[in-house]
Parts: structure tokens; C-alpha cells; sequence
DNA sequence: CTGAAAGCGCTAACAT
DNA sequence: ATGTTAGCGCTTTCAG
């Protein structure tokens, strides 16, 4: 393994001028620096993190926290934003270290190791967490950065779907579609990403002058999986029998609505719309296909570790929400309503 | 944050003496190793990982290779293994380095970064991957250990289900519910492990003196997705329409394989039992709960990291081969054969 | 524009 | 049984 020695000998200069050279320092004449840049590839020397470290007193190190549960989901959806920050992390020099914690995390619980030895430089936490953890984390008072997640406290750095528009688009297409009786499904409501949708179905139906029932929404399922779509749809159905379209909080609960449907032989599109949100459930054999709202995850975690190492080089005074934008994705599970009568 | 300085001054002793008290070196006398300790506990004293790499010449980071498409994967079955792994590593003090590649790698492709930069002390890789991944982490001569893939030059360590004995247990399983035409599919039937299973069930039925007929095995499908479970089991019934029990290389092609039943008035398990393999399609709610034979993977990821902790130790020559045993769960998809006639 | 040198925190060989 | 010290590879200040 090539040393910051070993280039400086082979370049005929100091370690120093090395140094310089690879932080691209300005003082450095052109012909040096490219001297130098040149023995560097033809070494394949690589900067020691180790040594690096010792001196700079930064590991290169970003700790990525995660609820087990999220990280072993099906839907590849924490995954991605991982994979995205992970791959934003190597224009940064930095390495990300995954961990996840229990979804029952609490106070006694011992935070991550990296945490407990100082070996990462900042934080990130993905979805949803328990409270202890945050608080945790807090005390040790390292960078730390949200995603998909807006904590109680609402003083972070952030970035997070914009639930609202994409609830106001999922709800306003249905709406350009003719239908009037909508209903919202959703679970685990007290999640600010899950309310926010919910806030933004509200708001398109008001701006559209249509009324929202009690009725027309089923909001106290506990979770967001298919089997509670699965039972918010027959509970939906047995408040409001006139639903044309429903407009489920994710794609998991779209989908188990659907199947509820079908089994009851209710036909989609033909009977009942249907739209989700997220855009992870790839299974494309479903029949049919889902109509949904796409969030860009893989774009979320690059875009997370962008605002880490801007609050890294620039001091945590830089806090920052960035509201990722959505896309609406038309595929056969909404049609536009039929008129019978 | 505290250094081995700050211990060794509020202990009186010097750094040498810290050091060695935490290395459990034998001819530190207990009464200072004890007071040492209680300083280090009370200073909240963690070794700087950059120090002690730079005089070691160690990272103390394990390299985690995975191919992207199986990172993304609905079911958990790398993800778990990862966990495992992640898990084992704090007994010995590792952190752990995870990274895709995509694919279709190639021999042009960057080898991951961390190799690059030797910022690891050792390398696993999971599942299959493209040969030319392979060849070029060999060349860096790390500690390498494989798990859940067989490599074709069968010269590393590895971490295997005991695939062969899984596709016996499943089949005899099947023998024992009296079933005589036992079918078989798979995809991509190239990979070690889909090939070992393939395997077991040829040696169960054999020893069980039942024929193996040509037309009772479908593998041409190209991969284990549950489209090919269903695809499989179209062909496989259109070539044999008296089978009464079919063996899935995977859960995803046994569920595949059950909605083709379904979907055909073939009811499961009263005409045709089904079993998976793998226990990964969480998916409760599916009717009928699929029998399988349960991959412990969690236990896989313990297992690697010990095996690489132990090269690591040992030296490169430690290459030693560990088969990871099965269990055979039984759910509602298989059921004692009934004879009509 | 470049070089010399101090020092980051730790381990391990050597000294006591 | 414990202390002294060199040195791991690098960054950065200060000199030139």
C-alpha cells in the first residue's frame, strides 16, 4: 500500500506539497499538481482514513438509523433512500453505516454503537422512530438529519415527501375523473407523512366544493399493511355503499382494498377506483395495475446526504426542510367514473 | 471526548498501562485493571478507531458486498443475513461496510470503494453475483468468505443452506403425505443452491424407489420470481395433469404456482399440495399458509461474520465450508394425498 | 510556491 | 508489573 511518502519521493517533493495537491490547496503550481496527480494513479495511493482521521478528527463516517421493521419491509422503499444516500455518500468521501434499531426501542436501550465511540460524523435517521432514540441521539449532539420523517421536535434538519400536494394530486385526479363519493383509507394516522396525505385529500375535496363525511374516510387502522387495506376497504364499504373511488394512503393498503374488492366481486376500475401512494409495489403481475403517487426514494437519500454534508462543512446552524416533489402515475386501477343512473 | 492520556492520568498509571488493561493483556495485576476500568467507564474513554487503525494497520470495517437487485428484493431473505452479520459484528468490534453492484457487473466496473481505498479488513459477499466481481476482489487478496452463493472456483470460505438435504426433507416430507407424483419447479436452476435442492428432491424420490419422469420437473424458468412460479405451473400441468404435490424451489414460485391453482378451480390443498422453500413471504395473510422449508438467516449472517472474524485472526489459510441446517414448517398448503378411485 | 516539523491517539517493543 | 518511547500516515502551521 502506497504512503503520502512513497508519492512524495516518486514526485520529488514534500509530503506536504502531496497533501496540498489532493485538497487541491490553490497555492499549488499547475505543472506540480500535475506531476503529483500523476505519481498518485500510477501508485493507486489512496489517503489513509485512518491517519486522516487521527489529525482531522472526523471518522468519514455517516451513521444511518432505521427501524428493523422499516429496513425488512417488503416494499423496497427505505432501501432505495439508503442506496441513494449511500451512492451520494461517495462524491463525498463518506462512508455510511446502516444500523437499525428496535421499533420498541426505549430510554434503556443502549444507542448504536457508532454513537457510543464517536465513530461517525453526523446522523441520519430514516422513517418513522421512536421518541427515545431521538433523544438519545440529541444528547450526543452530532449533525443529524432527517428523512421521511418530521420529528415531534420540530427543530432538524429535514427531508420529507410533499404528503400534502401529493395527497391534493392523488384526490384532485379523482376528482378530474367525475367521481364525487371518495373515500380515504390509511393506518397509523398519527404518522406526519400519513396525516399530511390525509390533510391533502381534505383540501382538494374542499376545493372542489365536495363534501367530506365521516363516513368517507377510514382513518384507525393501526398500520399501513394490505391486510389493514384489506379491512379498512370492507369497513369503508359497509359505512358508505355509494364510494366510487378511494384514495389509499399507501400502495400496500391499495392494494389489499383491492383485494377486498375483487373478492367481492366489485370490478376495478369499472366499479370502484382505486389509487395509492409511494409507487413500491412492484409486483407487476397485479391485476390491475396500480395507479398511484411516485415518490422518488432513491432521490430523498441523495438528497439527505447532500444537506448532511452541507451541515457538516457549514456548522449545524444550517438547518433546512426540503420537500421532495411527487409524480402522479396513471396506470388501470382508476377509470373515469360511469354514470348508471 | 476522552483520550487514553485522560484514563491514564485520573488512574496514575500511564497510557501503556491503559492500553494493556484494555487489551486484557495477562501481566496487568487485577487491582489496577480494575481501577483503570472503572476510569474508563466513568470518562465514557472509547478507543479512537483512526489511532488504532493507523498503528495497526487495520480498518476494522468488513466490506459487504451484495448484488443490487437482491438488496431491493421484497422478501428479507440478504437483508436478514446483513442484520445477522451487523449484529455479530459488534461482538468483535467490526463495523460493517454495505454495498451493491449492480447486476450486470463487469470486468470495466470500479470494484466497490472501499476496496479501492483498502478501507476494509475483510470482504463477504452474498449471494450470487458476476463472476468478474469475483475475480477482482480476489486480486486484492482480502480475507474473503461467501455466503448463500457457491463460488465456481471452490477455493473460499462459505456460508451455505444446506440446500441438498432441504430438497430431501421437503420431498420426503411430501412422500410421507403419500404422494407418488411429485412434481418439481424452479428458475434459474444455474445457481448452486437451486440446483442443490434440485438435488435433494432426485435423491428423495429415488431412495423412496419413486420414478422421476421428465415431464415432472419444470426449470427452464430463468428466474424465481413468483410470475415463474406461475408460468411453471402452467407448463408443469399441461405436461403431467396427475400430479397432486409440487415442490417450489422458492416461496415466490410456490405462491406463484398456488395462484395459478386458484385461479384454475385447483384447490390447495385438496387437490394439490404445495411446498416452498426459503419461509420468506411474510405475507400472512396468504390463503393458504404456505409449508416450506425455513432458511435461518439471521443465523447465516452470524455465521459469516464469525467465519471471516476467524480468517481474519487465523490467517487466509483458515478456508472452511459451513452448512447452515434446515427446518421443515408445515402450514396448510400440503395435506395428506386423497385417493378417489 | 514549497518544505520542515509538530502532533493527532494509540500499540508494542523495550526498559526498568 | 508497569513505564518510556518510537512511529503508524496524515494535516497544518510556520518558515523560507
Amino acid at each position: 500500500m502506497a504512503t503520502i511518502k512513497d508519492v512524495a519521493k516518486e514526485a520529488n517533493v514534500s509530503i506536504a506539497t502531496v497533501s496540498l495537491v489532493i485538497h487541491k490547496h490553490k497555492r499549488i503550481s499547475l505543472p506540480t499538481s500535475q506531476r503529483v496527480n500523476k505519481v498518485i494513479k500510477k501508485l493507486n495511493y489512496h489517503p489513509s482514513r485512518s491517519a486522516r482521521g487521527l489529525v482531522s478528527q472526523k471518522t468519514g463516517n455517516i451513521g444511518f438509523i432505521l427501524r428493523e421493521d422499516h429496513f425488512l419491509r417488503s416494499e423496497a422503499f427505505y432501501t432505495r433512500i439508503f442506496l441513494g444516500t449511500e451512492f451520494e455518500a461517495r462524491d463525498y468521501e463518506y462512508y455510511v453505516l446502516l444500523t437499525t434499531i428496535p421499533s420498541g426501542y426505549s430510554d434503556k436501550d443502549r444507542p448504536p454503537r457508532f454513537i457510543l465511540e464517536k465513530n461517525v460524523d453526523g446522523i441520519i435517521i430514516a422513517g418513522k422512530v421512536p421518541d427515545s432514540i431521538i433523544r438519545q441521539v440529541e444528547r450526543y449532539n452530532l449533525p443529524l438529519v432527517f428523512v421521511d420523517y418530521y420529528p415531534p421536535s420540530n427543530d432538524h434538519s429535514v427531508v420529507l415527501i410533499d404528503n400534502i400536494s401529493g395527497g391534493m394530486v392523488a384526490t384532485r385526479f379523482l376528482i378530474k375523473l367525475k367521481h364525487k363519493n371518495i373515500g380515504f383509507i390509511a393506518g397509523d394516522i398519527s404518522h406526519p407523512s400519513i396525516n399530511d396525505r390525509f390533510r391533502g385529500y381534505r383540501m382538494a375535496m374542499e376545493n372542489a366544493g365536495l363534501e367530506i363525511f365521516k363516513k368517507s374516510y377510514i382513518i384507525d387502522e393501526n398500520d399501513t399493511a394490505r391486510e389493514n387495506g384489506y379491512n379498512a376497504a370492507r369497513k369503508l364499504l359497509k359505512q358508505r355503499n355509494d364510494i366510487t373511488a378511494v384514495f389509499a394512503c399507501n400502495d400496500a393498503m391499495a392494494i389489499g382494498a383491492i383485494q377486498y374488492f375483487k373478492e367481492n366481486s366489485i370490478s376495478i376500475p369499472d366499479n370502484v377506483s382505486v389509487i395509492g401512494f409511494d409507487d413500491v409495489e412492484a409486483d407487476i403481475s397485479f391485476d390491475p395495475t396500480l395507479s398511484t403517487v411516485r415518490v422518488p426514494k432513491y432521490e430523498m437519500g441523495i438528497e439527505v446526504m447532500k444537506l448532511m454534508s452541507d451541515m457538516i462543512k457549514n456548522g449545524k446552524g444550517t438547518k433546512k426542510k426540503v420537500l421532495i416533489p411527487i409524480d402522479l402515475i396513471e396506470r388501470n386501477s382508476t377509470a373515469e367514473l360511469k354514470i348508471y343512473k
